[in-house]
DNA sequence: TGCGGAATGTACATAAGTGTCAATAAAAAT
DNA sequence: ATTTTTATTGACACTTATGTACATTCCGCA
């Protein structure tokens, strides 16, 4: 049990226990988030969380709040973002299952899975879903998509990545890039330009032999 | 708290605790599947759990194999039902998604949640996961696939339904319906002949309008 | 240098869970 | 009818967690 340092001259701070207690979130699931524990990976007393946090119901908040500032934001600007054909718009959006920064997936699976205990956070995850779901409606439309057929392809794209996370799966990079191609050309239905390829390996750092 | 009532003269035995450790896992996750509150439900002693299970462990072990018995199993069976053409054999796989005694959505999402804190449960699900594309993959395979082609199409009609799972959408039997061939033209890349869809329909007890 | 508040710690009260044991009660077998 | 097996129970000891009250320490600053 390793100990965190910290920056500020004073040991404790909201964001310290908030860290240690997405990392044990992220690691373990709410029910894991428990103030004693966290304490002991802090190397504080157990009290002395209640001079930032009310109560842990109050710590469990921040980290909502943590979630639904970061996932969602980045997944509509990368729906968004300039694209000159329906597979670049598509790899702009890959950038998210791919940039840890963009979008982090085990933050993603451990709120999901917490809405299973929890019908506030079943809300909140819903209304996730839904905006995000609709952001990508929206760029299957700019390309000529119908409404229905957009819709579908949204989902398709969507859950396929939640059900990605969900399989909690660790592969190389290099075996999720070899699938791109392919991937693209079933949720587009066409086949994406090399030098398109070329422009979204790249900003990977990813090298195809 | 509603009791649970029992066709043996007795009470307790092995597989009310089960039953009830089930729903308790279906809907609140593991950290719900105590003995305390299940002796509740029950209306019994709480020790007289200890009868029947060593303890607590014993009792997760025998929710897990349950899990392991039903939805793997199915899924095998009709990825390799016979099939005309790839969308038929697409829909034969479909008939899991949409019926509750050939694959239990909500159990599957409980256990995938409850890997999150076990590696024990983590290597199940690793394991069913690998069996299950491997059996979707031969379908795709005894269609003329690629054997490259064939592993991606599998995962993104997998990873859809599990991404479905994890999204905890209740959706109206007839908006899900709609959109089944559109998800057939995607996954497949052909067009479900309308009497294949018929026969479907029919046997999910749906009418088209 | 000594004051005040920010941060921490000790002690206490309470709650919810685990598992063991010995006493019993009901059903089944003899 | 008596014994045996099967099932149930309350009492006990223990653990891990929560939150409150009060005392204490440390840092900046006036």
């Amino acid at each position: 049990m390793e100990q965190v340092s910290n920056d500020s001259g004073w040991r404790g701070s909201p964001e310290g226990w908030l860290d240690a207690a997405y990392e044990s979130l992220l690691e373990s699931g709410v029910d894991s988030v428990k103030i004693l524990p966290l304490a002991k990976k802090l190397n504080l007393s157990r009290t002395s969380f209640y001079w930032f946090f009310k109560d842990r119901e109050e710590l469990l908040a921040a980290l909502i709040a943590k979630w639904r500032d970061k996932n969602t934001g980045s997944l509509i600007k990368q729906s968004e973002a300039y694209a000159e054909s329906l597979a670049e718009a598509m790899l702009n959006v890959f950038d998210c299952w791919l940039n840890k920064d963009l979008f982090d997936s085990r933050f993603e699976f451990a709120v999901r899975s917490w809405a299973l205990q929890s019908s506030d956070i079943l809300a909140e995850v819903r209304k996730a879903d839904q905006i995000r779901l609709e952001a990508l409606k929206r760029m299957f439309m700019r390309f000529g998509h119908s409404e229905f057929t957009a819709d579908v392809r949204a989902r398709t794209t969507y859950l396929v990545q939640i059900g990605y996370i969900s399989m909690q799966t660790q592969e190389d990079i290099a075996v999720r890039m070899k699938r791109i191609p392919e991937y693209i050309a079933i949720y587009t239905g066409q086949i994406p330009e090399q030098r398109e390829l070329d422009r979204f390996f790249f900003r990977h750092g990813y090298k195809p032999d």
